[in-house]
DNA sequence: CCCCCCTCCATTTTT
DNA sequence: TGGAGGGGGG
């Protein structure tokens, strides 16, 4: 068998991870221990022995370039292209369920997906429309709200009244919203999750059936999974069913936006006969940088205990550069890198790597100066763009006349007089007859309800996608697309702005329309290539990086660097409030996340890890003066490297504070880096400071009450010796 | 209806 | 500091 072959070529307790006959089995995969090839092969083992058929095994990834890269090992390790697996993201999987049992769960046949940028809209609409326009509630709390709420399984219904005014608000916008998304015909991500759940709690049938297919259930990155996406995993596998986790607690970064490390106690727990196998070995890092990562993230409480190590050399010691400010940083970093190319090194092998997006700007600077070739991942993605969400909402109009937010978007773009007030009318007719904007376009026209230049305006609007729905009804997708793009007016629209950027809408459109030809409409179950067109768009946003092709370096955040390796790693920032972040590290957990964050960084690196902080950096128009990380110090000195230029002041991270010497305001006797005494905070040591006279203040980071801005003016602070 | 100016705000991101 | 969004003016 050709998997026995492959299996040679894996460590021992991969290889029992692989061949496991234990109903549950829990894989506590280290960075760079092979957590995706034990994936694989186990998939693989289980098809080739027979212990499984193809159409018995179901996978579950997070992204779905996971799910592309896991289906793809999977085939190329099997002598035969295997049929019938299911291998997908939850959300990927849950749609196709919904798709499969839309009858059941009283969905309308062709309902579409709407993603983050959609829901905002409607829950901006919906706030309106209950008459909510309170300034301390944003419509990005209520998102929020709503998503944290179905990550936790709650239909508005279930959650529970509350004394306080805010939730009483929150869970009336949610129950709105709901309302909303059902008349639509709308399904939004959580929504997605929640359904495919209460698909299995009612119609046993349907779950028995399941059930009875799927007796291999495989699940990647389970540490970030949620209440619901777990709850999922349980019903579906009950009693009978194989049930194989892999996860690594100390990777889990994504707590604040629902992820449940806990779920992996809670699964031995829930599954007592759980078989728990660890992958230490590193194939990855030299052993001085696993030595760095294991230090650092063992300052966690709770961990289930993992220690990585490595067969290969000790490697270079880790730098550590002591930037004067953040340019200086920059510089540094861009001088290292000219330093890697001149020796021959190749920038695809390098990556710099920070806490948040806006500190790559001051890089960027620094790497065109040096003109090193660079690009930056986190941008706009492809079926983000502006121009392009445009066509799909005309295109998702034509799929589904009742989509609210698809006709929201685009009953005024391009242009043709249909104003605020107009849509407003609509808006309001939609609500008194709780009906969809369509509908209360078609009444307002019928009922001479508007004025007649808006009325005649609407009434073109209205006739405007029926042609389209009539005149691409027998077209290819592609050629669909195309016509919209024309008929529509955006071609028009976007020709008649100048510049640049304009030049760019006009080829993202015919890049969708390429993207539209080159989309496979001969998937099973399909019925519609428009509706599985636009699903697929709405499940999968496209690449993040930007599209330069040339050999660069990557710069990116810590969170986008998971899964990834580069043998040259820059960590730039390493300093206390911006990592850790300052919003982070009051409570326990949030400060043990950024940790985890830092080993995620860590431990990208193969051959050599560079870390940087700035003793003064601005920040929002401010100069501020962070200590060093506290990270920095969790790592034992010995495989550290201090650099520092000697013009530099200060005496390191090592003995902590640095030789601030700046007087904030004259007249106070403060200056940056000063130790103050408060008369109810206590001592303190002064971090940043602003503004001038009467309106001086500065940041203080008090001993026990944590930082605190005050105003010099009022506040009776006294300068201590340091 | 569009554009400009003012104010406000400021992790991390997938689906 | 800079980006985004809202409001007001042309």
């Amino acid at each position: 068998m050709q998997i026995l072959e492959q299996l040679v070529q894996l460590n021992s307790p991969q290889q029992q991870a692989v061949k496991s006959d234990r109903q549950h089995l829990l894989v506590l995969a280290g960075a760079g221990s092979g957590k995706t090839r034990v994936l694989t092969h186990r998939i693989a083992w289980l098809v080739e022995t027979g212990l499984a058929s193809p159409n018995g095994i179901l996978a579950v990834t997070f992204t779905n370039k996971a799910a592309r890269e896991m289906r793809q090992r999977v085939e190329e390790l099997l002598p035969f292209n295997p049929r019938g697996m299911w291998i997908g993201t939850f959300h990927g999987l849950a749609h196709r369920l919904l798709k499969a049992h839309w009858k059941a769960l009283k969905l309308p046949e062709g309902f579409q997906v709407l993603d983050s940028d959609d829901q905002l809209r409607l829950v901006k609409r919906v706030m309106t429309d209950i008459g909510i326009n309170d300034e301390t509630l944003q419509p990005k709390t209520a998102q929020w709200y709503i998503n944290e709420q179905k990550d936790e399984g709650r239909r508005a219904a279930h959650v529970m009244e509350s004394s306080d005014p805010f939730d009483t608000t929150l869970r009336k916008i949610y129950l709105a919203y709901e309302q909303a998304c059902e008349r639509s015909g709308v399904v939004d991500f959580g929504e997605l999750l929640l359904r495919a759940h209460e698909l299995w709690l009612n119609h046993p049938p349907i779950l028995e059936h399941y059930q009875q297919r799927f007796r291999y259930v495989l699940v990647d990155e389970f540490q970030d999974i949620n209440t619901i996406q777990y709850a999922w995993l349980r019903v579906l596998c009950g009693q009978q069913s194989h049930l194989t986790v892999v996860g690594d607690d100390d990777q889990s970064i994504y707590g604040w936006r629902g992820a449940k490390v806990e779920n992996i106690q809670q699964f031995s727990k829930d599954y007592p006969d759980t078989e728990i196998i660890r992958l230490e070995q590193n194939y990855r890092s030299t052993a001085t940088i696993l030595k760095a990562a294991n230090a650092v993230i063992d300052n966690n409480s709770g961990r289930l205990g993992k220690e990585l190590w490595t067969t290969g050399e000790e490697g270079d010691p880790i730098d550590v550069y002591a930037a004067f400010n953040e340019i200086d940083e920059a510089r540094y970093l861009a001088e290292q890198i000219e330093q890697l190319l001149e020796q021959g090194e190749n920038a695809l092998d390098m990556a710099i790597l920070y806490r948040s997006n806006a500190q790559s700007r001051v890089l960027e600077e620094a790497l065109i100066q040096a003109r090193i070739p660079y690009r930056i991942y986190g941008g706009l993605r492809f079926y983000e763009r502006q121009e392009v969400k445009n066509v799909l909402a005309y295109m998702r109009l034509i799929a589904n006349r009742f989509d609210d937010a698809a006709m929201e978007r685009i009953i005024n773009v391009p242009t043709r007089a249909i104003g605020g007030k107009t849509v407003e009318t609509l808006r309001a007719i939609a609500r008194e007859q709780g009906c969809a904007l369509w509908q209360a376009a078609g009444l307002a026209v019928h009922n001479k309800l508007l004025p007649g230049r808006a009325s005649n305006a609407v009434q073109a609007f209205i006739e405007l996608i029926d042609e389209l729905n009539q005149e691409t009804a027998e077209m290819e997708l592609h050629e669909l697309t195309q016509h919209v793009i024309d008929a529509s007016g955006l071609k028009e629209h976007h020709q008649k702005e100048k510049g640049e950027k304009a030049r760019a809408r006009l080829e993202n459109m015919q890049e969708l329309v390429s993207a539209t030809r080159n989309f496979n409409t001969e998937q099973e179950d399909v019925v519609s290539p428009l509706d599985a067109f636009l699903a697929e768009v709405s499940l999968d946003a496209g690449e993040r990086q930007a599209d330069d092709s040339k050999d660069s370096v990557s710069l990116m955040t810590l969170h986008s660097a998971k899964g990834l390796e580069f043998p040259y790693v820059f960590i730039a920032g390493m300093e206390e409030s911006l990592f850790p972040h300052k919003m982070s590290m009051d409570e326990p957990t949030g400060l043990e996340e950024e940790r985890r964050l830092c080993y995620v960084g860590i431990t990208r690196a193969m051959r050599k890890l560079t870390l940087s902080y700035a003793e003064s950096r601005r920040m929002f128009g401010n100069e501020t003066f962070n200590r060093p990380s506290r990270f920095i110090r969790e790592i034992p000195a010995p495989l550290l490297k201090e650099i520092r230029l000697k013009s530099t002041l200060g005496s390191g991270f090592s003995s902590g504070g640095s030789g601030f010497k700046e007087e904030v305001a004259s007249g106070y006797g403060i200056q940056l880096g000063q130790r103050v005494m408060h008369p109810f905070f206590g001592e303190g040591i002064v971090l940043a400071a602003s503004g001038n006279g009467a309106n001086a203040s500065v940041t203080v980071e008090f001993e026990s009450e944590g930082t605190k801005e005050l105003m010099l003016q009022y506040a009776k602070l006294s300068a201590l010796e340091s």
